[in-house]
DNA sequence: AAGCCGGGGCA
DNA sequence: TGCCCAGGCTT
């Protein structure tokens, strides 16, 4: 067994005094875990801490969240982004109920074998909840690593990758695997931060080689990204008046493809920004930002036959009331769904 | 290897 | 505006 590197004992330090209070950090258990890896993957801690209580309170255990109908699941994940999160982890809780007889894995490589479950996430729950000794590589480890030993490689390609993994395994403790594993990840999530790094208050700054060599600013290298590209998004909104009572057409969207498995107006998108449509019979322009679109919204208006039409057009949907407020749409949906309401009842 | 997939916060 | 966030899957 290898000796704890220096460099990470100088860490574990550290970590031991400033470590956040993370509430899955309080008895980790294995589906905890999981779930907050999941939650957190790509999100930020303080927009995943509110999903992560959620979860645990409505699927108190994997059996809970197996058993549960993927509507309800999707309904949880609202507003998080990335909602093949969401249904891979639908997926994974049936497959261990089916396939494992209820027992979650022990080994980074059977966690790894469930759909949603990378390199990352599955090093992550083995290290933390069974002490296996292999190395995670988050954003943050990326980016300390990348400092720490001034590697000019870009990250997201092979030889960049390869550099941090081999560093990252040279680091890791065989003892406290999970403790060094969140170690560096909270380094770099409190001090080695992309802008303005804490560099004075870093616990392994003496052995930093892009502090010394003043290239911190430019690691990790990274390939430029492609710009995004603009999509026109045309809601078909169809509603009418049953009993009294307002309901319009949904239809979920099928799992591949923006928002997927995600409910919504029947919805068309298109490449470019699209000719500006007439103000009077459509609500827009409603501009949304996703990590590679740059949408613009229309909402069309049915009502009567147009609506009945429309929802012939559309099978699959169904009505649902107009007040019905807690199903799973996208925020772009969700961004318009006021002024729609009381467009509806004026008409 | 590259593309795809959300949404929000921050300089 | 551009970048980043406890990444993973598909082609």
């Amino acid at each position: 067994m290898p000796d704890l590197h220096p460099i990470t004992r100088q860490l574990l330090e550290w970590y031991r005094v400033h470590a956040r209070p993370l509430p899955w950090r309080e008895s980790p258990h294995p589906y905890a875990t999981w779930l907050s890896e999941v939650i957190l993957q790509q999100t930020r801690v303080e927009t995943g801490t509110a999903y992560w209580h959620r979860f645990l309170e409505q699927y108190p255990t994997v059996k809970d969240l197996a058993e549960a109908p993927i509507e309800s699941v999707m309904r949880s994940w609202k507003g998080l982004g990335y909602y093949s999160r969401a249904r891979n982890l639908h997926a994974a809780a049936k497959a261990v109920m089916d396939q494992r007889d209820g027992q979650l894995p022990i080994l980074a490589a059977d966690w790894r074998a469930l759909p949603g479950i990378g390199d990352y996430t599955a090093a992550a729950i083995a290290s933390i909840c069974h002490g296996e000794a292999v190395p995670v590589v988050d954003g943050n480890v990326q980016r300390v690593l990348s400092r720490l030993f001034d590697i000019a490689d870009p990250v997201d390609r092979k030889s960049g990758r390869d550099a941090i993994r081999a560093w990252s395994e040279a680091l890791v403790s065989e003892a406290t695997p999970g403790a060094s594993n969140q170690a560096w990840m909270e380094l770099g999530a409190l001090v080695c931060k992309p802008r303005n790094p804490a560099c004075p208050d870093c616990p392994v700054r003496e052995a930093c080689l892009a502090r010394q060599r003043g290239t911190w600013a430019d690691r990790p290298v990274k390939q430029p990204k492609k710009k995004q590209v603009t999509m026109t998004v045309d809601f078909d909104v169809a509603i009418r008046k049953v009993d009294s009572r307002w309901e319009w057409w949904v239809e979920r969207r099928p799992d591949r493809g923006i928002w997927g498995g995600l409910e919504s107006f029947p919805a068309t998108l298109t490449e470019g920004a699209g000719r500006d449509r007439d103000p009077q019979s459509v609500w827009g322009p409603v501009d949304h930002i996703l990590t590679h679109r740059r949408l613009t919204g229309w909402f069309h208006l049915h009502t009567g036959d147009a609506a009945s039409d429309l929802a012939r057009c559309h099978p699959g949907g169904s009505w649902i009331p107009l007040d019905d407020a807690d199903r799973a749409w996208p925020r772009m949906v969700d961004k318009v769904l006021p002024e729609l309401r009381s467009r509806a009842v004026k008409n």
